[in-house]
DNA sequence: GCTTGTCCTGTAAACGCTTACATTATAACG
DNA sequence: CGTTATAATGTAAGCGTTTACAGGACAAGC
């Protein structure tokens, strides 16, 4: 590879005069820059990005990092990022934390925080682990933290009234008529499952509604074991009319399972799911899930544009924002009114 | 940001002795290791990864370029890397290049190979762009392409035995009885689509079938011209009473296109796709779709462990390998034997 | 006691770039 | 013609590491 000092020695100028060449500065005389210009065309040099990052103190790149980046839940969030860094000057790499190993989550944060981006976005659950936490806390880089609200964490924040977007979602339900709404959770360990299940738990009292027996359902890991819990809530002697997921991947595994016990979905029991997640994986072959639609695309725009901007703009660049994105109810075809 | 200075300051010990702590060396003596590892936790340092990339010549990490992340095709293949990349201690990070501008690539890929990584892996089509080609032609990173057999580039190369494929899908519709056989065709300027035609053709050929008039239908842009060119060959005189098509994107366009025409899949016209694309965007309900697979898992994993083996193995690393991998069929509902 | 070897630690150069500062050449001005 | 401003170029330090080499302390062997 050719290095600065070959085209220095080649062109018989400084390495100054090279380096003001590269990066298009005008003080060069038209002369020299033509000169300067044919032997880096000739000897097809390329600037090296780890030394400038090691002088500039700055990468010119923002680095993402998700759990598994595989999931097809993350279709309009990555197409979010692309889009948010087209005609931006920054490049953008996604990194995957496969099965969302801790281990990795942080080797793949402290390897682009040290030297490699300037700004990193997060996606998932990081409350559970104390080390990064605190390890981002006085990190240097800029952070977005997508749908997970750390208090003791000063970053932008870009988050998702999980409350709400629940509540939307039962009141839509017993608008349709449906007083037996049973609710199938997602893991109770994560902070977005709590604040989905209060906006049920609470809207049912506030309408007076009863939770029978049984109701409440725990999923385990979200996609294979709604389909046993949905068995189990058709089997209820109270046999629920509606049945509200924490998230489509259990929503439409629920789906099925009516589907398999030879009920119609929605005549014979309405189904409403979480994420209005458009593509689902293992040929799901049911009517598409009436759901809560996150604005996934919108955020992973706004996200990367928000830390292009903080970069810019050194100086507004201190004050972190938090915004809470509302859902919105896409009404498809698993609810029915009765 | 603590530097290797500070800790040598701090710890009364010089840089050498500091950076001899942080890579594991044994020559330390266990006092001054301590010493330096108190320190190191104190300040919470963390190795600059731009600074050791430059002396080193060495990132550890590896690039992956693909067109468009988000599109669900790329579920198995990301899967794969993923995997391919676990137990090793290279970081992977994915670059997304929205909808395969040329420039992008070049940036991404001018990017990566300039001390950002070791090796990337290049998926797609880069024929068209020469500017690339040369590029990539004398850049001493290691490459793997995968999918794209470029006779003057001498790299690794995961390929796809397209033309074999295609007969394989076409003999296994005449073999279901079907001998008049339409086929929708993907982008012709692709070199895989030719490919996949010519397989089609020789196969058509060489058992004597007829290829009637307008049974071969190209598509502009895969994912939406599918439908009309499907109805465009169910209103032929001679309708044909199997369709293949180049991709699962396209099929599954087809079998929409029969059910709303009335047509039952595959009891009134069989379909075939290619790719095996378990993932379909736009809420797809038709049946499973009887396909070609690519095995896509594998040749993701693949990739990235060759490139570690060549990355760790300097002396073995000069020799590139060029591998073609078979296709499969998958049996689904969209075929019937008449 | 001197040499030799071993173990630990320090010194300083190097990686490829940017940039503050110095220098030189040239033009402008009185 | 001397002074000064302006423009173009060069010099050299520094970014944060690694590592070849040197040096010092100490034990072992003669």
């Amino acid at each position: 590879m050719a290095t600065i000092k070959d085209i220095a020695r080649e062109a018989g100028v400084s390495l100054a005069t090279v380096s003001r060449v590269i990066n298009h500065m005008d003080n060069v005389s038209d002369e020299v820059r033509e000169r300067v210009e044919a032997v880096i065309k000739r000897l097809g040099y390329n600037p090296n990005n780890a030394a400038r990052a090691l002088v500039m103190k700055k990468t010119n790149s923002i680095g993402i990092v998700v759990n598994n980046l595989h999931d097809p839940f993350f279709y309009d969030l990555i197409r979010g990022f692309e889009n948010g860094a087209k005609n931006t000057s920054y490049n953008v790499v996604f990194c995957s934390v496969l099965g969302g190993d801790v281990e990795t989550k942080e080797r793949y944060i402290k390897y682009l925080t040290n030297g490699v981006v300037d700004a990193v976005v997060l996606y998932g659950s990081y409350l559970s682990d104390e080390r990064i936490v605190s390890y981002l806390k006085d990190s240097s880089v800029n952070f977005a933290m997508i749908e997970n609200d750390i208090p003791e964490l000063n970053c932008n924040k870009l988050l998702i009234d999980n409350y709400n977007g629940s509540k939307h979602a039962v009141e839509y339900l017993i608008s349709m008529g449906h007083s037996d709404i049973a609710y199938i959770c997602g893991n109770p360990n994560k902070k977005v499952s709590v604040e989905r299940l209060n906006g049920y738990l609470d809207t049912m009292h506030k309408y007076n509604l009863n939770i029978s027996d049984g109701y409440i359902q725990y999923t385990t890991s979200s996609y294979q074991s709604g389909y046993d819990k949905m068995k189990y809530l058709m089997k209820l002697d109270r046999r629920p009319t509606a049945v509200y997921c924490a998230d489509d991947a259990i929503a439409s595994k629920a789906v099925t399972a009516a589907m398999d016990m030879n009920l119609r979905v929605p005549e014979d029991v309405s189904i409403m799911g979480f994420d209005n997640q458009t593509v689902l994986p293992d040929g799901y072959k049911g009517p598409d899930i009436t759901s809560m639609a996150q604005p996934l695309f919108e955020i992973g725009v706004d996200s990367i544009q928000l830390l292009v901007n903080q970069l810019d703009n050194k100086e507004t660049g201190s004050e972190t924002i938090r915004k809470v994105y509302d859902t919105y109810l896409v009404d498809k075809d698993t609810v029915k009114r009765i």
